[in-house]
DNA sequence: CAAGAAACTGACCTATGAGTCAATCATCCG
DNA sequence: CGGATGATTGACTCATAGGTCAGTTTCTTG
């Protein structure tokens, strides 16, 4: 088997130091010289593989979408029932590992930006459209078609509401009473039908 | 009576100016240049009447927050029953001439500003601690004193995202539609106790 | 009116951060 | 070996933006 390009090894590794800085620091403060050095080189290193800083938070978070997807897949499909499957999706987006105040921030910096209107939109509307679609999708065998868009709309912002919440307030927020509160959110929508 | 010394109004002309650049560009871009460029005159000037950016924009803040308080204390107080109340403050939170993409980009840019570390935290306290105590203070005689934390912090979680959602989603999500949200929240939440 | 205080300005300084570039250094292949 | 290709660097430019300052104008008041 062919050994892996050199070039394909840093891009990697550069994208790896990336999503470091980008978590602990977020966006903005996502600094080639910052990146360069979590990495041990040089920002004309940095440079050199990626085109641009655009480039670079473009591959950092095609990565964490990336491994998010799978993961949802992967937690979601094994369910069976519809309730379950909009279990499983609300249990995923409060996972104690992911639901961190550094998540948090982070999301949160790509969300200022996009709004601010600097690029990057892409991201948020998959993010937002796919968590709306995908509470729309299974919620549909349980409250109905008319139902089922405005129960998903109301869920979704409830769980990026929480999410900004834990961005700002670090403690007061843990994962499982986000989660409680999402839960008892649907268990709500649900029995009022 | 004494004229108003022409320093207090400077401050004044110059908060305005500024606070036109805040909603329109939000925190970051508010750049001293701008403010002075809408203000008319110059960046020296700015700095001669604000002894910095940040003095400034907590300025801008703090008129924003002064207003809101107000108007929140005008049309809450008028009503009488408690439900009537959560309701105004619902009402209040989506009153078509604040909830506009404008506002939302603004507020978003001051959360992410505040969720990065840079200061001016204790508004984003103050906002959210007060929607949120609001809320909690009118929901207590309607759902008991234990209930009235987790329907007050679920609201309010929903009232923020919906507001997220305004500021990058300028045209999918109206203000009622919005309210509309928000309410249907707070009913199926009392009637479910 | 004159002098001092306040308003006001624009030139300057500094820091930051993205992106460029020519010059090295390493490596690989003919 | 020896050139070509690619990796790597650090010094450079450029732009932005906050803040400083000395000097000028304007106002106020004794």
């Amino acid at each position: 088997m062919p050994l892996r390009p050199i070039s394909d090894v840093r891009r990697e590794e550069l994208a790896l130091a990336a999503l470091e800085v980008f978590l602990t620091s977020g966006a903005d403060r996502m600094t080639l010289e910052r990146v360069a050095k979590t990495a041990g080189t040089s920002k004309g290193t940095v440079l050199h593989y990626y085109l641009s800083k655009e480039a670079l938070l473009d591959r950092v978070l095609r990565d964490v979408l990336r491994v998010l997807g799978r993961e949802a897949q992967a937690s979601i499909v094994a369910q069976t029932t519809a309730r379950e499957k909009v279990n499983a999706q609300i249990a995923l987006c409060f996972r104690p590992e992911l639901f961190t105040p550094e998540y948090a921030r982070a999301w949160l910096s790509v969300i200022a930006k996009c709004a601010a209107g600097n690029g990057v939109d892409r991201y948020r509307r998959l993010i937002a459209r796919r968590l709306r679609s995908n509470l729309q999708a299974y919620l549909r065998p349980l409250v109905g078609a008319t139902e089922a868009r405005p129960v998903a709309e109301s869920l979704a912002a409830l769980i990026d509401g929480l999410w900004l919440r834990r961005a700002v307030d670090p403690v007061g927020l843990t994962p499982d009473r986000a989660k409680a509160l999402a839960l008892t959110h649907l268990e709500e929508s649900l029995a009022f039908l």
